[in-house]
RNA sequence: GCGCCCAUCGUCUAGCGGUCAGGACACCGCCCUCUCACGGCGGGAACAGGGGUUCGAUUCCCCUUGGGCGCGCCA
């Protein structure tokens, strides 16, 4: 029987929820869910500078948005920096760690040195078998762990298998800093450790750091949890993911038109799979969900698969939650925008909605579908110029063709999909409405679809002449 | 520089010694269709290179090359 499963995710509120950060929650969070265990989630907030309370409730956001619900109450590490101490105290009691009276100064100056002579930019354990008897005045002394001579240290990783680090390519790094704070290091040993943390889901970046933790690990004589190292994701190009690539935090993906199960599907197939499926839910997912279904390599991310995924998703999805989605997408758009429009035409959005679906990749471009309901032309007609649309006023035929070309793209789309709801609340064929007008432009076929001509009268006595008109043939 | 990791179509990937190397996205063609989508059908497209091991390597080992990560009193 063997004990239950206990991840975490553990970001640093320094910035928005990455999107990488939000796949490594992702893993942590299905594996907990497969297992019947628990995902903790810890904020580790030890860098008094950088760490910021909007960060934090970025993170709370991104994860909620996503469906990733997180076990108890998250922890803040650096409530915890007593215990921490109290530790690195305790190592030092063991014998396992060293004050190090070391300036910044200094440090910086031996890793000069080092990287000059062609050697590892390390810490050279000056201090390590020195009396503190001999410790300048005046300086508070950094504690570090003291990382054994030789030997070698190995990580046994679910994805990277074992991978073994020799101990001399590994120094003395510091634990508790002069100010009495706990390093990173630490911290997420103790922290690990205390939570009754047994599977590590983390970052390919943190392969090294892994056999450094285990140091600590031992030191304590504490047992190290199960590792599972996950390669990083990449930009197109191969390289590191940058802003341009998608490097966003995953409000912003909310904000492009993303809807969550979408990235969860898309992030889930970025490094993990199950056979050949590409589309699954998240319930399918952590029925699926293995460390051994984890890749090695790391995955590039692509901006149009992901619309492809998302797609499918808004196909999908129901008119009613669509709308809600767009709403407060739209809210949140920073664009001039007729949000009144949307919101007063609420239950002729919904209506047309089933025909908008299958033309949107994004909850933006559904925005932008919709708006021939309410939005300003962008070309004006009046009536009089509707008027002229009749059989009787062929003369102004090429003039009006001209001015339908001249309509942008998506509001021919999406005056072609009113349209469909049109004729269909009005129990016409399609075919029907399209006959009469075709006749009326002297049979040409105007190539971005009839039903701009609606939109140019875009007046709902226009409709019903059009609709007669339709009957009448 | 030192250490570590990685490597199948353009991209995400399946493969876990013997397969016509499969799927998805994207692309191209056909069909459906008043337009655009959606959908259906079909097509081109990959095992980075070199050595081994083996009766047999995409698969196991080594080297090269190419990427990535780490080497902070950041996390």
């Amino acid at each position: 029987m063997a004990k239950p499963v206990v991840t975490r995710f553990a970001p640093s509120p320094t910035g928005y929820l990455h999107i990488g950060s939000a796949r490594t929650a992702l893993f942590s969070w299905a594996y907990a869910r497969h297992t019947g265990g628990k995902m903790l989630l810890r904020i580790e907030d030890t860098d008094r500078e950088r760490s910021t309370d909007a960060a934090v409730q970025a993170i709370f956001d991104g994860m909620k948005w996503l469906g990733l619900q997180w076990d108890d109450e998250p922890y803040m590490q650096f409530a915890r920096a007593g215990r921490h101490a109290e530790i690195a105290r305790e190592l030092l009691a063991r014998g396992q760690a060293y004050y190090c009276y070391c300036s910044p100064e200094e440090l910086a100056e031996m890793r000069e040195t080092a990287r000059a002579n062609g050697l590892p930019p390390r810490y050279n354990g000056m201090w390590r078998d020195r009396d503190p008897s001999e410790a300048p005045e005046g300086v508070a002394p950094v504690i570090r762990i003291k990382a054994p001579l030789s030997g070698e240290i190995v990580v046994h990783d679910h994805v990277q298998g074992e991978v073994v680090f020799k101990t001399e390519n590994l120094d003395d790094f510091i634990i508790l800093r002069s100010d009495g704070t706990p390093t990173y290091m630490l911290a997420v040993v103790v922290d690990d450790h205390d939570m009754g943390v047994t599977h590590i889901i983390r970052g390919d970046d943190h392969l090294t750091n892994a056999a450094r933790q285990i140091i600590i690990y031992n030191g304590m004589g504490w047992d190290v949890p199960e590792m599972a190292h996950i390669p990083l994701i990449h930009g197109p190009d191969g390289a590191k993911l940058s802003k341009r690539h998608g490097a966003l935090g995953v409000g912003a993906y909310r904000q492009m038109g993303y809807l969550p199960e979408a990235m969860i599907n898309y992030l889930a197939r970025l490094g993990w799979s199950h056979g050949d499926d590409e589309l699954f839910s998240v319930e399918q997912m952590i029925e699926w969900f293995s460390l051994e279904g984890l890749n090695k390599g790391a995955a590039r991310f692509d901006f149009v698969k992901l619309e492809n995924v998302n797609g499918h998703y808004i196909r999908g999805e129901t008119p009613a939650r669509l709308y809600e989605v767009m709403v407060s997408t739209a809210q949140e758009l920073d664009r001039t925008f007729d949000f009144q429009g949307l919101t007063a035409n609420k239950d002729t959005v919904l209506a047309a909605l089933p025909e908008l679906q299958p033309r949107a990749k994004t909850v933006l471009e559904l925005i932008d579908l919709a708006q021939f309901i309410y939005a300003v032309r962008p070309i004006v007609v009046d009536e009089a110029a509707a008027a002229q649309l009749t059989p009787e006023s062929r003369a102004n035929i090429g003039q009006f063709v001209d001015i339908l070309r001249g309509l942008n793209d998506w509001t021919v789309t999406a005056i072609d999909a009113a349209a469909r709801a049109f004729a269909e609340a009005q129990g016409l064929k399609l075919g029907k409405v399209a006959q009469p007008l075709r006749a009326a432009l002297t049979g040409r076929t105007v190539s971005p679809g009839i039903f701009e001509v609606m939109v140019l009268i875009g007046r709902e006595e226009s409709l019903a002449r059009l609709s007669d008109q339709a009957s009448r043939s």
